[in-house]
DNA sequence: AATCGCGCCTGACGGC
DNA sequence: TGCCGTCAGGCGCGAT
């Protein structure tokens, strides 16, 4: 499941391979992704240099003169760099064919993802505008979290994965970063001390960080730019790790589900 | 304004 | 073996 670290990990990958090449050619084989692939993308896009490939919570965006291409992962998509020649596989929904011997292919099983294009400031796409600070800039604190927690009654879990409140933090890393910080999942966010959010905001920035470091996490779909995987799983503390015992204490791990989502946690370290 | 639940979609998995 | 129901989940959206 791309969350943060996985788009950023993404755009690390493509952007050498993407940036300051001409767009040959747009081949769209599935146009039906969470919104449909607008149908003059290619006469858009064809003939436009990419100044830029750039990240704003889990979109990742293509710029050009001519407008910008967003690209959502979804659930289950991946963005490659293949040989131009390469045969697509099932699930290649799109390939932009770039000037070099590269295409830049978008596999998204699920099709939870989208492509869509914005002429202008992509910031001001309906999808973007509303979306809270990066959760790696500074001017995402403790305080700006405590402020905007007053008075609101959803667990802190659910909290801190509104994207409106911060972006990019999606199920696992919300489980990882609240086990880090100690601090009960289910706990109203309203109810949560100033001291708590500081610790929260230091694990959020902490694991996210680590995750980028690793390459992401791979569970099923995700891949590098290269197709490989990434190996922060391998330092998951709770996250899918139902039963097993909790790394700092060896109390079995817990399941429990908020909001329709699977959030794991330690019941003896987070009753906080 | 805040919160809740739905639905998009495919593949994996368990039960029979 | 094979079929079928269930689940997984990002996140915008409409309803409350």
């Amino acid at each position: 499941m791309p969350e943060l670290p996985e788009v950023e990990t993404t755009r690390r990958g493509i952007e050498p391979h993407v940036k300051g090449k001409r767009v040959t050619d747009v081949i769209v084989r599935q146009r039906q992704l969470r919104w449909p692939i607008p149908k003059n993308l290619k006469r858009l896009l064809v003939g436009q240099v990419v100044s830029s490939v750039e990240r704003r919570a889990k979109y990742l965006l293509l710029t050009t003169k001519a407008g910008t291409a967003i690209v959502h992962l979804g659930m289950s998509g991946s963005l490659r760099v293949v040989n131009k020649k390469s045969m697509p596989e099932l699930h290649d929904h799109v390939d932009i064919v770039l000037s070099s011997a590269k295409a830049l292919r978008l596999r998204d099983p699920r099709r939870f993802g989208a492509l869509l294009w914005v002429k202008g400031d992509p910031m001001q796409h309906a999808l973007l505008k509303g979306i809270g600070p990066e959760p790696l800039d500074d001017v995402f604190d403790a305080e700006y979290l405590y402020r905007k927690s007053r008075g609101r009654r959803v667990s802190v879990k659910q909290f801190i994965m509104n994207s409106h409140i911060v972006a990019g933090v999606g199920n696992i890393y919300a489980s990882e970063a609240l086990f880090l910080a100690g601090i009960n999942p289910v706990r109203q966010a309203g109810r949560v001390s100033r001291a708590r959010y500081v610790k929260l905001v230091g694990a959020i920035k902490h694991v996210l960080t680590k995750a980028i470091k690793f390459g992401g996490t791979t569970l099923r779909d995700f891949t590098h730019e290269d197709g490989k995987p990434g190996y922060f799983a391998n330092e998951l503390n709770v996250y899918g790790r139902q039963a097993e015992p909790c790394p700092q204490c060896g109390t079995a791990i817990k399941l429990r589900v908020q909001g329709q989502r699977a959030t794991y946690y330690c019941a003896l370290c987070q009753a906080g």
